[in-house]
DNA sequence: CACAGTTGGTTGAGCCCTCAACATGACCGT
DNA sequence: ACGGTCATGTTGAGGGCTCAACCAACTGTG
């Protein structure tokens, strides 16, 4: 680990770019969820995850993978959407161990009632200050990283079995 | 709010493939951070900022504009930098109201620490995957978005003046 | 069958962040 | 000088996330 690559100029001023925009992005579209929403960016998407899926039911591990959540933390988000009433919790007959997580119409309707206004919030500050040349190559290099990075988890994983966020 | 303009088929691909890995990718970063470096990545970034301002001295507020953080959370981040001897408070004689953050010589000692590590870690994940062009749009990307995100807070501020995260 | 190891899921502590409320000092018009 | 307004910074409550520990149930092997 002697000898590190740093950053050339050029290279440091992408990632502090990258680092702001991503970071003021998130924050932003957060915040536009919690206030006109009533949840957090992550527990829209559960429920984004469930509606998209048969009879609006998935496994937990299964809900967790689809979010690429840890089980914990999908744990206490749906305890706290269980709370809310926005999802149930069904036993699963074969495997006793599992666990179902069930969209409620009333998770429905509060996803429709959210999803609107987060769209345009999307579509706001992420794609229209962008052209479409922009958007194509930003959709490659996403996938590029996620493609890089997925590997590289599960390296992480073979070396050190108890991280549990990947 | 009616007629929402909602996203194509290609923009949800995009827009997926940009939380994904963005949201991977600073976990990553996070993850190795607190790991090898015992910090989180936000106050590692205030770390840095100091280590760059004349004297490793910066008010408490441009310390917030620099990292684009709101004055409560860079309180609560400067009280625990504190209590790991990392930053020192002064007392600003000419703005009684003002606050000093000053980079303590063991801040920079652990900056020095965490540097290496972690600008390897940005570099496999980010840097890597893409090619040099890919570099380079990512970067003009990422500003667009900057630009674009700055205003629209401002105006954000104009109509409700509370909000502090911009 | 028995038992070790693995998998699915939950829990609680600790940490960081946000939000709202607050205290204090600066600034400005009269 | 002085009262209203603004700016700086802090605090505490509440919520979400991580990490480690844990329980319960499944699975494979002898």
């Amino acid at each position: 680990m002697s000898d590190t690559r740093w950053l050339s100029d050029e290279e440091q001023d992408v990632w502090r770019n990258f680092a702001a925009a991503t970071s003021m992005l998130q924050a932003h579209i957060e915040a536009q969820l919690q206030r006109e929403g009533g949840m957090p960016h992550t527990y829209y998407e559960v429920l984004v995850a469930l509606s998209e899926a048969p009879g609006r039911t998935l496994r937990m591990s299964e809900l967790a993978d689809a979010r690429f959540s840890s089980r914990s933390r999908l744990s206490h988000a749906v305890a706290r959407l269980e709370a809310n009433g926005w999802v149930r919790r069904e036993a699963c007959p074969t495997d006793k161990r599992g666990a179902w997580a069930v969209l409620t119409s009333a998770g429905f309707a509060a996803l429709e009632a959210a999803a609107p206004s987060h769209v345009e919030t999307v579509r706001q500050s992420l794609f229209d200050p962008l052209s479409p040349e922009q958007v194509e190559q930003l959709g490659e290099i996403m996938a590029a990283i996620r493609a890089k990075m997925s590997p590289s988890c599960e390296a992480a994983m073979e070396e050190c079995p108890s991280t549990q966020s990947c």
